[in-house]
DNA sequence: ACCTGAACACCGTTCAAGT
DNA sequence: ACCTGAACACCGTTCAAGT
């Protein structure tokens, strides 16, 4: 069969969702696909921008899809992406650690953090702080789902200290931290303007 | 001269600072050191433990330092440990990324993380809230710090999109984000407790 | 245009054998 | 106890040559 970009890109999900990131390399996706590591490097430079289009696609969508703009309730539907964003890098193994790796490129650019700057600039407060604001938020969601993943990875393994810890639930202590957060952006806007 | 696990690390931290994580193979520091690569396996285990004894080197010393334990300051003490925390992390190229790796395997250990979690308990807020707001100060910060880095390391190889775009002051975005997320925290002090 | 074959320059890790 | 020599099983990437 011939490969087009799209087929690579398949593929390479596959291994990731079976596997794991670090079982994603371009000599096995190669022979995944019945095709020499050398004859992936038509469809793709190299593996950067490969890793890089796998998280675009993870990230792509989010946006538009939880954005309902309704103004004057930017609250919830900054909690709207960010829980939506979070979901995404949940959705593969290693998600987080894959979209992170980009945004470390090309900080404040992706979907998300743009469309959380914009929410958080109508809601008032200045284009700096806006745009500060929505960095922060979004290392919060790739730290915590990094961690989430990294601890998934370690048990598939079995390689946890004490499985029977009892571990916090990661849901909970996600929305506690995006509360106090948000707590924190409310009281700017709360707060008379200088 | 005779290896010690003081000198390998010693090593391993030059090779770091002058040309980054990416270039810290074992093959590397042991022709460094002069020694063959077999030679570094009787001093430490694997790679990921020698990592991970450079990540607690970095990080170790943190807490005791920068924590003036003044009860009813927890703000000043709160912002002290992670401008610390930061500023450690920035010390060395690659430095976020490094204790980062270590931090997913055991997520709310590690110097900063515990104080942390001392200091926002005895401000008032419960144990499991506490817990929730140092981890998400902790991905705030190693992420914050990983973004410079990334950015210092393009500049370094010279493959910066634009190396004359106005560039936010990273200083001043971390202060405004720590800011917005104490803001937060302290409202929860302010209201009443239920 | 798209892929093969084959090489180049690397990796981390192991382990018998030496000292 | 501490390290060498040498191997094992991998990597990403390149590129002439084939189809």
């Amino acid at each position: 069969m011939r490969l087009t970009r799209e087929s690579v890109l398949k593929g390479a999900f596959a291994i990731l969702d079976d596997y794991g990131l670090g079982d994603l390399t371009m000599r096995r996706l190669a022979s995944s696909l019945g095709v020499q590591p050398g004859g992936l490097y038509w469809h793709f430079a190299n593996k950067q921008t490969l890793l890089a289009a796998m998280a675009d696609e993870i990230v792509t969508g989010i946006a538009t899809d939880s954005l309902q703009d309704e103004p004057g309730r930017w609250r919830t539907n900054l909690a709207g992406i960010t829980e939506t964003f979070r979901t995404a890098l949940l959705r593969h193994p290693d998600g987080a650690e894959l979209v992170a790796a980009g945004y470390a490129l090309r900080p404040g650019s992706g979907q998300p953090a743009q469309t959380m700057i914009k929410i958080i600039e109508r809601a008032g407060i200045d284009p700096v702080d806006a745009q500060a604001a929505a960095g922060a938020l979004v290392h919060f969601v790739l730290g915590h789902a990094a961690e989430v993943q990294a601890h998934d990875r370690l048990r598939r393994v079995g390689g946890l200290p004490d499985p029977t810890a009892p571990a916090p639930d990661p849901e909970q202590v996600f929305r506690t931290g995006l509360a106090i957060f948000l707590d924190g952006l409310q009281q700017r806007l709360d707060l008379p303007q200088r």
